[in-house]
DNA sequence: ATGTCGCATTCCATGCGA
């Protein structure tokens, strides 16, 4: 089965590319961020209509996300426990079904962090706390688990065209790093590092001054693996591509293929 | 190159977030 992560950077702008990806990749279940819409305004008829079922967690004006998927979603949650007076609609899980068994979801749109020196950057860090004790939580289940979502983090100097104009940037610094490396050392599997040691492999790449064009990216979209589904990994598309459609998002699809059973 | 998008309101111009 394919499932895909996907900041599309506003569901109602993107919707054509939306329905056009969905039937050139095909994705079993595809995770979206920053729909930039509130749950009533949210184009459910048009992907329904695409064959896939939907499910929103949305906001007005900003971030928002949602899960779409050929099965139906079950074992729904909407947000990111042990903070209730976050307000921010950025975490969307539920459970499809995965050969003879099933695999949980994660749907994840973590904080961008940025300026450094002002209130988001803690509230980035503790959001990375929240979602390491939430994973170790679900991992301690023991089944096939994949969060995925634009993690906002770039977690190598190889994951960035110019490492040193990120060296002060909330997506690189050293404690957000570590804060990722942290959430890995839980048993957790970066799916595209696990298939490929390829160079220059982005996702995101700025709007501004001609990023795309000198293939100035980076790579912050990312799909965690629990052992039980790196144990099905057959592989791992980044859909380059899309980034070059006519007014495209600023980030591309990346997804991870999983066998239905575990190679043993 | 303080360079581009998308959203919302102060609504055809500006501020915010990314």
């Amino acid at each position: 089965m394919r499932i895909t992560t996907w900041n599309v950077n506003s569901v109602r702008q993107r919707l054509e590319h939306l329905l056009a990806f969905l039937k050139e990749a095909e994705p079993d279940v595809l995770c979206l961020q920053e729909i930039k819409t509130q749950d009533d305004s949210f184009p459910r008829l048009e992907i329904e209509a695409a064959g896939y079922h939907v499910v929103t967690h949305g906001q007005k004006t900003f971030n928002g996300v949602a899960i779409l998927s050929k099965a139906r979603l079950e074992d729904v949650r909407t947000g990111l426990p042990g903070d209730p007076s976050d307000e921010q609609a950025r975490y969307l899980e539920g459970m499809v079904p995965l050969g003879a068994g099933m695999v949980r979801v994660g749907c994840i749109y973590l904080p961008n962090g940025n300026p450094v020196g002002t209130e988001k950057y803690p509230y980035k860090l503790g959001w990375m706390e929240r979602l390491a004790a939430h994973a170790a939580a679900l991992l301690k289940l023991e089944e096939p688990l994949v969060l995925a979502g634009d993690y906002n983090v770039i977690p190598e100097p190889g994951d960035c065209h110019d490492p040193a104009a990120w060296a002060q940037d909330a997506l690189f610094l050293p404690q957000t790093r570590a804060k990722f490396r942290e959430l890995l050392n839980l048993g957790l599997t970066d799916a595209v590092r696990a298939t490929t040691n390829a160079e220059k492999l982005y996702t995101f790449w700025d709007y501004q001054a001609g990023a795309w064009q000198k293939n100035n990216g980076i790579r912050i979209d990312h799909l965690l693996l629990s052992a039980q589904a790196t144990d099905r990994l057959i592989g791992t598309t980044i859909h380059k591509h899309v980034r070059g459609w006519e007014k495209p998002s600023d980030h591309v699809p990346v997804s991870v293929d999983l066998r239905a059973e575990p190679v043993r």
